[in-house]
DNA sequence: GTGGTCTAGACCACG
DNA sequence: GTGGTCTAGACCACT
């Protein structure tokens, strides 16, 4: 349950909350009926307001990741496959979308990306 | 010297434009000494306030891609293309092999990854 | 004597049990006059707290459904039971007519709404 | 561009909002690329907090009806037929589910349900 | 104790 | 001017 906050990274910082609880439930460090910290309790330790807590947790029961109830908590969701693997899809998109925009500012050509991209993916894991 | 903007976009409008003018830079289509639009009269083909021409215009100095010297307008810099090249490859390089690490443990081709790689190349800058 | 809870359902639990104790009332299973589980026991069989249950009980007190009293228990009150149903079926025929309304302009079928009215009634409340 | 709010309604202010506006959106009174009251001038005119309109703002733009840019505003999103029927078949089920819901409790049969649904869909619009 | 809604401020990036 | 993020309070319904 390590959430680590960063005011210099130029992501919010709700948005850092969610996507550590989704890498954490992702990788099975948190499996499915676990209970998260109460919002009151994550926001006191990261010394963030209860909103912005609020905001994350909201975040990640709509995406599917947690199930929250008035009175009893939030706790991670069924898992469910279909949901990794568009979440995992949609992580990599971004970082190809990412590299497309450099080579397009400084000229890479497609042919030189795809010959990146199979190199990376043939390597030694 | 066409320069697009899109209001659909996610990215802020002077970073459509600082991109495009770096990206023609760097492929020669504008050289060292070659003069580039008034931000007045860029402002006015483009649709755009002048305070956002000057931010891009602000933002391609301040990285060293064009020169302004008031009364006389603006000019392409004599660039030190090589060093940027290698800077930006290293960066699309970097995305790259995050993609693929995300696409190796949730089992996404190569081809799917390249065909997904092609798509956001071929889409409208 | 079932009452069934659910943490998933989106109504509050002290409400999952008045609405369940009502429809027995309605129809007959409880009669005028019969006891009802004691506050401590029925939290106990249901796994939740004492306080649910006593802000259940004081609702369907409210209704007119039950009379309690310190030192014997709950039980079942005399039921002017027409007038309650003939509220209740009207309440429902609204929400049937609102059903109807949306449906004739979105070209929902009398078929497809059947389905679905079905589908809910089958349910576990 | 009339909202109405009413510190009564059990609706939360926000839904009361979106509510509104994708009834507007759905019967053609507001048209794509019509723009909408900033979030500002409408938190003034419904004396609401800037945050409560949004959240509602957020809402519509999660659900695809309305497009909003920093420093532009927000504006009608181009028309899904699609979406609408979504919108309008959730609509037509909650209202079911609130039927169903009654029923129960006061021991209405899905028969006299399913009758009275006939009964209503035959009618005269 | 829990989460849900709301307020009245604030600073930031963008146009 | 616009929307996006965040704070530090508050009250409510529910367990």
């Amino acid at each position: 349950m390590d959430i680590i906050i960063s005011n210099n990274a130029n992501k919010p910082i709700y948005e850092q909350i969610t996507s550590q609880f989704k890498a954490m439930i992702m990788n099975g460090e948190l499996q499915a009926g676990d209970s998260i910290p109460s919002m009151r309790a994550l926001a006191k330790s990261l010394h963030v307001s209860v909103i912005t807590v609020q905001k994350a947790y909201e975040d990640l029961q709509r995406d599917g990741f947690i199930e929250t109830t008035v009175g009893r908590g939030s706790f991670v969701a069924a898992q469910n496959r279909e949901l990794f693997q568009e979440e995992q899809q949609r992580q990599a998109e971004e970082h190809l979308q990412a590299a497309v925009e450099i080579a397009r500012v400084s000229n890479i050509s497609l042919a030189k990306l795809t010959e990146l991209l199979a190199l990376f993916y043939e390597e030694e894991p």
